[in-house]
DNA sequence: ACGAAGCCCTGCAAGC
DNA sequence: TGCTTGCAGGGCTTCG
């Protein structure tokens, strides 16, 4: 499941060995991913040279000379330089070649991920067009999220995985930012305060940031390599520790489900 | 406009 | 051991 710091950190560990390369060849080993991969895409990859590679929320926009492609890894998918030479494993769907015998894999078992051809304007696309700022960006603050959030009845943790509100922060980020802020997770938005929300988004940009470091530090493994999610480098203070004691208070962390999604609080740190 | 639920898919763990 | 069942989850889509 990579989340925000998994997706920067393959842009970075990829980029080296893609950027200004041309595409030499494309193959397409399975094309049923959340939207079946369009032939279109091949035609117009293949024999072309990457002259840039953005990330947008989650998804990771290649720059061509004609026009862009768009990869979404899902809730499975990884990206690696490998040999060509090296065994086809499972799942691995997609293949970009690449000069000096090297090549892009797209793995996805889920095939909850996407590959798209887009064209020329990437960010006019119907799926980047309404999304919400990146956590990096200047205009997402606690000013942004209190005053978006007047209102709105919905548990505060939806309203912040809620693309519309900033992009890049899944159930992993959710969970833990609200428990470092003292925020209950099912409390309604409207009903967090100006504090509060200041708290919360400079914790959200401090853990997804402290994140992409740690996933930094595997860089020089994605030759052949897989690269690492940073957040399992990192200790999670309540995501998977159902009944187990609060780092802080002892108290068992507590699991519920919001928005079909698993919700872990502590009842004592939260409110 | 909003919010909740449904759906896509495979791997893994638990239960029998 | 080998089956079946349930769960995990990003995010687009549909329904109320």
């Amino acid at each position: 499941m990579p989340e925000l710091p998994e997706v920067e950190t393959t842009k970075r560990g990829i980029s080296p060995h893609v950027l200004g390369k041309k595409i030499t060849k494309v193959i397409v080993r399975e094309s049923r991913f959340r939207w079946p991969i369009s032939p279109e895409l091949q035609a117009q990859v293949e024999g072309y040279t990457v002259r840039t590679i953005e990330r947008r929320a989650k998804y990771l926009l290649f720059g061509l000379d004609h026009g862009y492609f768009m990869l979404h890894l899902g809730m499975s998918g990884s990206l690696f330089i490998t040999k060509q030479s090296n065994p086809v494993q499972k799942h691995d769907h997609v293949e970009f070649y690449l000069p000096n015998k090297l090549s892009l894999r797209f793995n996805d078992p889920r095939r909850f991920g996407s590959l798209l051809w887009v064209g020329s304007s990437p960010h006019e696309h119907e799926l980047l067009l309404r999304l919400g700022p990146e956590p990096f960006a200047n205009e997402f603050n606690g000013d942004w999220l209190f005053k978006k959030s007047r209102g709105k009845k919905c548990a505060v943790k939806n309203y912040i995985m809620d693309n519309h509100t900033v992009v890049g922060v899944g159930n992993i980020y959710a969970n833990e930012a609200l428990f470092l802020s003292g925020i209950r997770p099912g409390k309604a938005a409207r009903r967090i305060s100006r504090a509060q929300y200041n708290s919360l988004a400079t914790i959200i940009v401090d853990v997804l940031n402290a994140s992409i470091d740690m996933g930094g530090t595997t860089l020089k493994d994605f030759v052949g390599g897989d690269g690492k999610p940073g957040y399992f480098q990192q200790t999670l203070q309540v995501y998977g520790r159902a009944n187990k004691p609060c780092r802080t208070c002892q108290s068992p962390i507590k699991l519920i489900r919001l928005g079909q999604r698993s919700t872990y609080y502590c009842p004592q740190c939260q409110n």
